[in-house]
DNA sequence: CATTTTGCATAAGTCCGGCTAATGGTTACA
DNA sequence: TGTAACCATTAGCCGGACTTATGCAAAATG
């Protein structure tokens, strides 16, 4: 019943019947009159009745005309409404990216960018699982940010800054165990979900093999506090409760502010870096993010080189 | 926004996105896949983003092509209902029809009608003005049945029936009164609408004019009752009101049955006749119509042969 | 593991349907 | 009575949608 021309005379009879005049329908149209004469005239002997009631110099609908009309019309409208919606929606520029570094990092500074580009309306998901191509198209992702130790084949990854280990504490827990390298019964405090596939106390691991001899924890008994995600690693060690393995996106500002403090002065390079991927890196918006990120990325780099020395 | 290629795409997407099949959805819209494919990606590009994930061997929906499919679905539905409603609308077959004629002849007619032909839907509508092409377009009027002195030149009628006249009263009422003829206050029912423009008492002056001199009412001092609906002068005769001047469309039955009767012998031709006109004598439904009406209008022609010697 | 089947994408070419342009007819208006 | 406005109709062109054919990748099959 409804094939693919009749729809398009349906569009056309939904504009003259409005108008109520196929000259007028027609320039709306960008169309000749004639074309819309036809159109309706077909319509008319397809459907096998009149629509028009042609009246020398004005047209009127017949009762069926109203009867198609106003279906038609609301129809149309809905799908227009809905495309126009979609269209948007289509506008707000999807991030997805690693709790942790949008809990920490990327929310304080996202109102930079706000302030710069107000056109554009971030939305900001926090997901933990690493997002593949169909995951980012099924959820319309512009840009995925992760912290992944290796490369990902299927998606090209842009790295935005690396990163470093170190352990830290809160001041006071530190006044209390002034001999931290020989104290039994601390608490250590792990991000057991740095990355997508992470092993077990991965980043505590990383610390022991590479930091110096004389920034190891001495054959501690060692009690432990799971997290899966450093924010909340964090958090325990800001209420005094233990030592976390900190990264420098997390804690950079803390260890400003002197809320929390390096336990050694050394700081280890970190198995995984900060990298986006994004499945249209030509889209306007999503090369302005990066552009942005890149230069606040470029910012904590030097900040933490002038405080951290890495 | 929504230009005419755009709503064949649309069809299209409906279907596709309903089967989650390209092959199938061809099949059911007499396509090729290629062509569904094609219609796809077009649609996507335009609106500038994906519709379909593309799963190997089987398609899913984005979220935003879940929304446009649920609006594209509706609204197509809606606007197949109402063309299936307008269509079924389409096959009642619709009468307008002068009233008494209407009331008196064709009503009590209809049932075998309905008998012989019982997928025909029809809808009597009785109606004093006569009707013109726009009218009888604009209301969606198959067959107009009118009782009519002349030839509308606008719209070709085809004669049903020729009519007489007669006066007539009920038994009692010609009982009371045996000297009709030279009484006086004798009640005179007029219908003063028989037809269209009618003038007023025109069906007694043409009787008056005809009638052989021994059928005159002689200077009889009339009461005069009017009435706009030959039935309602009927109903006063049958109610022993009055004489009334009878077609025999209106009367055969009642003169038969003994409930009303003549009051002189003489019948007299009518000045006009039924006839029918119709803007679409081809369809079949209305060829079916006038081909069973045209057998009733004999058949009451031999009846009232039989019956009155006309 | 090889083979077949299934389903979508793509390229090239054809063909139909809708559009334009031009003209005519009718009405309304000045 | 002339003119403007509007719709109908015709002829002819053109673009876009469809078909055919082919490729490709994954899944089913044995």
């Amino acid at each position: 019943m409804l094939d693919a021309s009749i729809l398009a005379s349906l569009r056309c009879f939904d504009v003259a019947a409005r108008l109520l005049s196929f000259t007028a329908a027609a320039s709306q149209l960008h169309l000749t009159q004639s074309a819309v004469s036809q159109q309706m005239r077909q319509l008319e002997q397809r459907l096998g009745y009149p629509l028009f009631l042609r009246q020398h110099r004005r047209l009127q609908l017949t009762p069926q005309g109203q009867t198609l009309q106003r279906s038609v019309s609301t129809a149309l409208q809905d799908i227009d409404a809905t495309l126009q919606q979609l269209a948007a929606e289509e506008q707000v520029l999807q991030i997805s990216c690693a709790p942790s570094f949008a809990l920490d990092w990327l929310m304080p500074r996202l109102a930079d960018f706000q302030r710069q580009y107000p056109a554009i309306t971030v939305r900001l998901r926090a997901e933990f699982q690493r997002m593949r191509r169909l995951d980012m198209l099924a959820a319309g992702v512009d840009i995925s940010i992760r912290y992944d130790p290796d490369e990902d084949a299927e998606l090209p990854a842009l790295p935005l800054l690396d990163e470093f280990l170190l352990p830290v504490a809160s001041p006071a827990f530190l006044a209390a165990h002034p001999a931290l390298v020989s104290a039994s019964s601390l608490t250590r405090l792990h991000d057991t979900a740095a990355w997508d596939g992470a092993p077990a106390f991965a980043e505590w691991q990383c610390w022991q093999q590479q930091a110096p001899a004389d920034c190891q924890f001495q054959a501690s008994v060692w009690q432990e506090v799971e997290c899966n995600l450093a924010s909340l690693a964090q958090a325990a060690a800001l209420n005094h409760q233990g030592v976390a393995m900190a990264r420098t996106a997390q804690v950079l500002d803390l260890l400003e502010a002197g809320r929390l403090q390096r336990v050694f002065p050394a700081v280890v390079a970190a198995p995984a870096r900060y990298v986006l991927r994004s499945l249209r890196p030509e889209d306007s918006r999503v090369r302005l993010f990066c552009q942005w990120l890149q230069q606040q990325c470029q910012q904590f780099a030097r900040q933490r080189q002038a405080v951290l020395g890495c």
